[in-house]
DNA sequence: ACCTGAACACCGTTCAAGT
DNA sequence: ACCTGAACACCGTTCAAGT
């Protein structure tokens, strides 16, 4: 059968976004590019989805709801965790646009899903009732700020440029700041440049952990 | 003396733009209403000020930078940093649309400012040097991310809602959820609209505070 | 019910021209 | 050195008109 235009969907509009995002970054998803992509006019997709704040909404769900489906059945409730927050932080590297886009809308489904798979594993924990709210908040918001940070990293870097290139940057910034105002920071410059900064996102995790098991009481 | 048209400055610019920021939000800072309000030409703006990004990143500075300047010097590691938190905290909480601009770029200089200034307390709390970038990064990430989500929260009501009124808003999206698809995140909705959602931000810096006091060698 | 594409009301940014 | 403001190259969104 010859290739022939397929009728449009909100699944497809969904898919061609994704394409657009992670193809040109953030300032390439336009309803003319998208338009164009999908041989249409640009108010074809505005049939299928409300606005654009929509779109990024929907395609950030997308590309995140299957990321997160991870994680054995068998997994200790930290094993659980330190897979969802992998699952965020990966899906982050390969879709930078994700990271903004995530801090855009607190209710967004993508936001929704990470809490509840958190917070099941904190209950599972032995967490008492009241300090679960507190316990899955810190965690979702650690993992939250990461995300958005290294997705500001990869803003500021050429498209092209990996984690490794990213955090050598950064370093030769820390290490040119004023003594006087960020000893501290320059002092760490040259840990920047040589860690594993996905081995690090995960030291952060356990140290929200080690507190969190502080929370249980002593059985 | 009269009123007189001042002359044009990078600082006067940048603080019409707080203004223009804290007045109408994030939509509300373009360079023809910044012009309007400052008499003259969007095309003056461009003088003083590379772009809108530059803009941003310094209307961002001139409020947290005096922000931070709190604490006493007689304060333990631990009451600095929560001084530094509560001031990030309460920065967005009174310009939210420093949330959104702290996670578009890593090396601003209010992120920097915060880091270091955690840095220096993680360094006093006897935490040693190979885990003293973990320690600090682990604090800003959960500070970043906070403050992005309520940045998120106050960007989604109307422009009038305080803390209260988002957080009733949330609890009832929440207590709405799927019984099946979450059970954890409908079992908390009741906990959210109670709660002091700055008590509670503390509470998670406590966490991760505990979590780095595990990090200390015993002396 | 769904698609088309011109038109509207904006943007950020540039730049020749002024003082 | 600094300011002016028209103009350029875009945006998201709407809507009459089509099928």
């Amino acid at each position: 059968m010859a290739a022939r235009t397929q009728a449009l969907s909100r699944e497809r509009i969904v898919g061609a976004a994704v394409e657009l995002l992670d193809a040109a970054g953030e300032s390439g998803l336009t309803f003319r590019a998208l338009s164009a992509q999908l041989r249409t006019g640009p108010g074809a997709i505005y049939w299928h989805v409300a606005n654009k704040d929509e779109l990024l909404i929907a395609a950030t769900d997308a590309v995140l709801a299957p990321a997160l489906a991870v994680g054995g059945a068998d997994d200790t409730p930290q094993e659980a965790i330190r897979a969802v927050a992998v699952a965020v932080f990966d899906a982050i590297d390969g879709h930078p646009w994700i990271g903004s886009e995530l801090s855009r809308a607190s209710l967004q489904p993508a936001m929704l899903r990470i809490f509840e798979r958190i917070g099941r594993q904190v209950q599972a924990l032995g967490v008492p009732v009241a300090a679960q709210f507190a316990a899955a908040s810190a965690l979702r918001n650690y993992i939250l700020g990461v995300g958005v940070q290294n997705a500001a990293n990869a803003r500021a870097a050429q498209p092209g440029a990996d984690r490794t290139e990213l955090l050598e940057t950064a370093a030769g910034v820390w290490a040119s700041l004023d003594p006087g105002e960020f000893p501290f920071t320059r002092a760490v410059a040259g840990q920047l440049s040589g860690h594993d900064d996905r081995v690090q996102f995960l030291d952060g995790v356990d140290l929200i952990l080690a507190g969190i098991a502080g929370l249980r009481p002593p059985q």
